[in-house]
DNA sequence: TTGAAAGCGCTAACAT
DNA sequence: ATGTTAGCGCTTTCAA
């Protein structure tokens, strides 16, 4: 056993001082004659005093602790944003508590439900569904702070961070047409996925200025997750009159598409052309490599834990939203339709 | 406003019973007349009250709270252990803190400092250095639960999960040897790390055993990271003479390795060999796809949250410690190589 | 079967 | 400049 359960009583006696004045030295408020204070400090060193937050907490009603509730933590997308919003949670002395919703709005509701007892003092959300949000709203209005990242809601009025995914979706398929695509596939997530729909719109947008109509047949909806693409995408390319080119939502959607099509022996770009939306790692490591719209993942974590930390800080804004621009990153994964 | 600090003093209030009435009902613990018990369970429900963690964690010392500290969340190898232990977890309602070292042990020590005064009821760690360990001697001694995983240090007595470093490593080295490579290349990560040390060892073994000579300039000592690894990889192949086979001890540097020594023009498995410790999502995407130890990453994290588990639950056991065997995958990344 | 009261460790209003 | 005291919300003796 060694410096547990040091108290601030402790502390205070060692220093022949009450605990309130020890509190204040420690903490430095008030007024504290200089040589009480240096004795209490002394006693705290050598007693090797640690406060104690959880009674801190009961006091205050907050706990250091922010929630950070991706849809997913193993996406590399999710995983970037968590280490950058911890680094910087950490300079301002506060932890970061995360809870995947395994993209289930169940799951998220239970998991905000069973967090609240716990006196988190904010969180960061990238909410799994556009249109229930009632427990988002809720959260929101009892005061608690929230940062919705990647995804947004509209009845929640707070502080939020996306990027353009209309307009990354839009450039990318604007690019396929440039090369002369007309069937273009699209494999998209569920809808009620904000991003989906933002996606999905852009793809629309683009065909429509480029007066080539929507094909539903060229649309398959699957879950974001590498095995559920790769059967989505052969779906899609097994039907005879097949796509020419192929635009897929996220990173794990594109894996499958790369493995899916390999499986059925079509090759990139000489069978398909491909573009994906979020760029990843693994992109550039395939012959050829991916064509990507790219969005500033290293960006999103620092600004959503300012703005949560500002609230934290008691400032009372109007709600901000950052939406930062996408960029598309032309690789080899796409290639001019002759015969046009 | 909503149900916000609705206590038990106001459920008590309400069903007319004093608060430790209320609480024996709500907890079910102790003496409760039926009534009793269903008008206190009505009144909570119709109030919506929500225990105060944090009240119960002052009296109890505890939080139920769980801390993760790997080298980096962002290593997918990491970021499925955390996925995995918080799902398990979450089953026992309790929480999941991470906080990455980043592979420094300075900031590993003032990440467990730091939680300490947060009542966390235990760790599950991989330590970032196999020496400078006192920090979690420590800890353990004061009685806190402790997991090791990946990574285990000697004069901590606690559970551990970890995997057949050695053998894995042995055993990739083994088959480079068996398809005629002689001069096999090794790019390593800094020697504090416990998984580098073992290894590195079974590389050596390997080479004993089959009658080598250990080359100290076929040795590369990088950190882990892509970035890192690319620079140690072209180091490693700029001499002339330069090894015919590389064995790469983790993801990252596998991946760091293929773009160095694509940036060299060197051909995968023509100019090289390549076999690389841990499996991940790219090894399958690459052509050739990627010969490597495979760990089995899914078993780590619900074991170790089990062993965790376990103990906050009170178990007084001797140590345990899961060693989990390691398994080679041949792809395509390996060539016979001629003229032997 | 229930209630009164103490106390977990800390802070802050109030008194001195 | 420092001490006294009350109280954050909860659990748990102890007494009734």
């Amino acid at each position: 056993m060694t410096q547990k359960g040091i108290t601030l009583k402790d502390v205070a006696a060692a220093a022949n001082v009450s605990r309130a004045t020890a509190a204040r030295a420690l903490n430095s408020y008030g007024y504290v004659g200089d040589g009480t204070a240096l004795r209490v400090l002394e006693a705290a060193e050598r007693l090797g005093y640690r406060a104690n937050l959880v009674a801190q907490a009961l006091r205050s009603g907050q706990l250091p602790i922010v929630g950070f509730i991706p849809g997913d933590i193993q996406n590399p997308f999710f995983a970037r944003i968590a280490h950058d919003i911890e680094a910087e949670l950490r300079r301002h002395r506060h932890n970061l508590l995360i809870a995947s919703s395994e993209e289930n709005v169940e799951q998220e509701k239970e998991l905000l439900e069973s967090l609240r007892s716990l006196s988190i003092r904010g969180f960061i959300l990238a909410p799994t569904s556009a249109t229930d949000s009632q427990h988002i709203v809720q959260l929101a209005r009892e005061g608690t702070p929230v940062v919705l990242i990647d995804r947004v809601v509209k009845e929640v009025h707070c502080d939020s961070v996306i990027v353009d995914n209309e307009g990354g979706a839009r450039e990318a398929v604007d690019y396929l047409v440039a090369n002369g695509h007309e069937r273009i596939g699209l494999l998209r997530d569920e809808s009620r996925i904000f991003t989906a729909q933002e996606r999905f719109a852009g793809y629309q947008n683009s065909l429509v200025s480029h007066g080539i109509a929507l094909d539903p047949w060229l649309v398959s909806v699957s879950r974001s997750t590498v095995e559920h693409a790769i059967e989505a995408t052969i779906r899609l390319f097994s039907r005879r009159d097949r796509p020419t080119a192929l635009f897929t939502v996220d990173s794990l959607m594109t894996q499958g598409a790369l493995l899916g099509l390999r499986s059925m022996g079509l090759s990139i770009p000489h069978d398909v052309s491909l573009v994906g939306f979020d760029d990843f790692n693994l992109a550039t490591f395939t012959d050829p490599q991916i064509t990507v719209v790219a969005q500033p993942t290293s960006e999103i974590g620092p600004v959503a834990a300012k703005m949560l930390l500002d609230r934290l800080a008691g400032k009372k804004l109007a709600p901000r939203h950052t939406r930062f621009p996408t960029r598309l990153i032309v690789r080899g994964s796409v290639s001019q339709l002759h015969g046009r």
